[in-house]
This record gives C-alpha cells, sequence and structure tokens, in this order.
DNA sequence: CTCCTAATTAGTAATAGTTACTAATATTAG
DNA sequence: CTAATATTAGTAACTATTACTAATTAGGAG
C-alpha cells in the first residue's frame, strides 16, 4: 500500500462530509501537494472496490465517497449539495421491504438545516 | 410546442424501457432525421422541469426518461443496464417511512431475468 | 543491503454525458 | 404580413471520469 493510498484512504475516514473526488485530492495535497487527481479517482475506486470504503452515487453530480461501509440512504440539499445520513428508520423499512438486497442507492432531496435558515 | 418538441414526448410516452437521451433521439431520427442531439437534451429536461414526464438519474450511467410521473423505485439490471420499475409495495413501504418527501430517487442493482438465463 | 520484478505513480490525453453558444429558422401575436 | 420571440441544428465547451505511458517506487529473494 502505497503512502498515496494511506493518504487518501486517511482522507475520507477522517471526512464527516461525503466528499468526492475532488475534494479528498485537496485534502490529501496537504500532505503530498503533487499528487495527481487520477491517482485519487483510481484508489477511490479500489478501495471502494474492495469494500473499505463506500463509492455513493448522487444524481447529477460527482460520487461521494463513505467511511461507513454499511448501505444507508442519503439526504442531498438542493441548494448546497451537501450530503448527509438518511436515519436509521427509513433505512431499515426500505431494507425490510427489499429483502435481502442491500446493493440499493436512496438519495432523498431535501433542503438542510443551514440553508432553511437564509 | 414545436414538432420537435412533440416528437421527443411521443417517443418517451411510446417507449417502455425508461430510455435515455441518445435512444429517443435515435427514435425520433425515424421522423425527423436531422434532429439534434442537444434539441433532444434540451426539451427532455423542460419536459422534466415542467412535471410532463420525470427524469431518473441512475448510477454510472446516463440519465433516463420515464412517461411515468408518479414517483416510483427502479431496478436496474449490473450485466446489461436494464431498467425496470421496483414493485409497488417496496415503493409504498419506502414513501410510508419517508412522509411527505416525494423527491428521492431509488435504484436497487439486481441481474434481470434474461441476464440470468445466460 | 542490493538487485529484480511487479505495482504504482504523475501527468496527460481521451472519453461519455451533458450544457452553452450562435446564427438561422420557425412560431406567434398584433 | 410583420415584428418580436422562441426554437432549432450544429458546434464548441464543460464536468466527471477513465485510459495510457514513461518514470518512480515498493516489496521480496538472494
Amino acid at each position: 500500500m502505497s503512502k498515496q493510498r494511506e493518504a487518501i484512504l486517511a482522507a475520507v475516514r477522517k471526512s464527516c462530509s461525503h466528499p468526492d473526488a475532488d475534494t479528498i485530492c485537496a485534502a490529501v495535497r496537504a500532505d503530498i501537494p503533487n499528487i495527481s487527481l487520477g491517482t485519487v479517482y483510481r484508489n477511490l475506486g479500489k478501495l471502494a472496490d474492495e469494500g473499505i470504503i463506500r463509492r455513493i452515487s448522487v444524481p447529477s453530480g460527482a460520487d461521494r465517497f463513505d467511511k461507513t461501509i454499511c448501505p444507508h440512504g442519503h439526504i442531498v440539499c438542493p441548494v448546497c449539495g451537501g450530503v448527509s445520513d438518511l436515519s436509521q428508520e427509513v433505512t431499515q423499512a426500505l431494507e425490510q421491504a427489499l429483502g435481502d438486497c442491500r446493493s440499493y442507492e436512496l438519495t432523498v432531496s431535501r433542503e438542510c438545516q443551514e440553508c432553511k435558515k437564509l
């Protein structure tokens, strides 16, 4: 495992905001200034394929990455684009209805608290 | 409403396979041979914004369009990429859990019957 | 430790899906 | 019919992502 890959994984694990590849690349550049965006994409993809992190796909936007591998739905704010986790209740209700299938993407569009205030 | 727009809407309404912009463009070219792909995209977007058709966003693939405006989940076959509607039961269970929110995207990945046979 | 091989990288080019732009054409209201 | 407006075809541009390549780097055997 190269230091680049290790730094990318650390960046995903440190973040709580479901970052996209670009954001992760910017974060890792604090440590490795000339890391390539391609390297970030390749490693994020590999880490996701290996089940170490999770790729989350949101409508009309870059893919995001999640340190939490346990599947769960997400809320996307239509104003700022921020992503947060959907409540356990909704996730459980969905999974119960789906049966044993754990391969799904659920994205609910809802304005976040910060954007509502404005 | 231009004849292009009318043809695009008709193509979406005629199809049962949740076609993407490219597929719709090819279909419409049977009637209007030199219609531009840009025109197809623009009109599909507008029709979706106006609530006349529905845009469905699938992970890692082109957006697809649905004549059914009533929100519901979809099944994407990981082998052939085909899209079909999720059962009413699952959709209802999800909507009950979500409350009044009708703005969501649910995509379940499951191999379709045709691909299973191979 | 050193050499070899295989993996990985940075950087760039290429690709897919989509939107933006523009001059020309078509539609609509008066 | 005519002027204003909307829409088009065609092309260029853009974003997210993957592919390619030569150079660098790990990791293992001796």
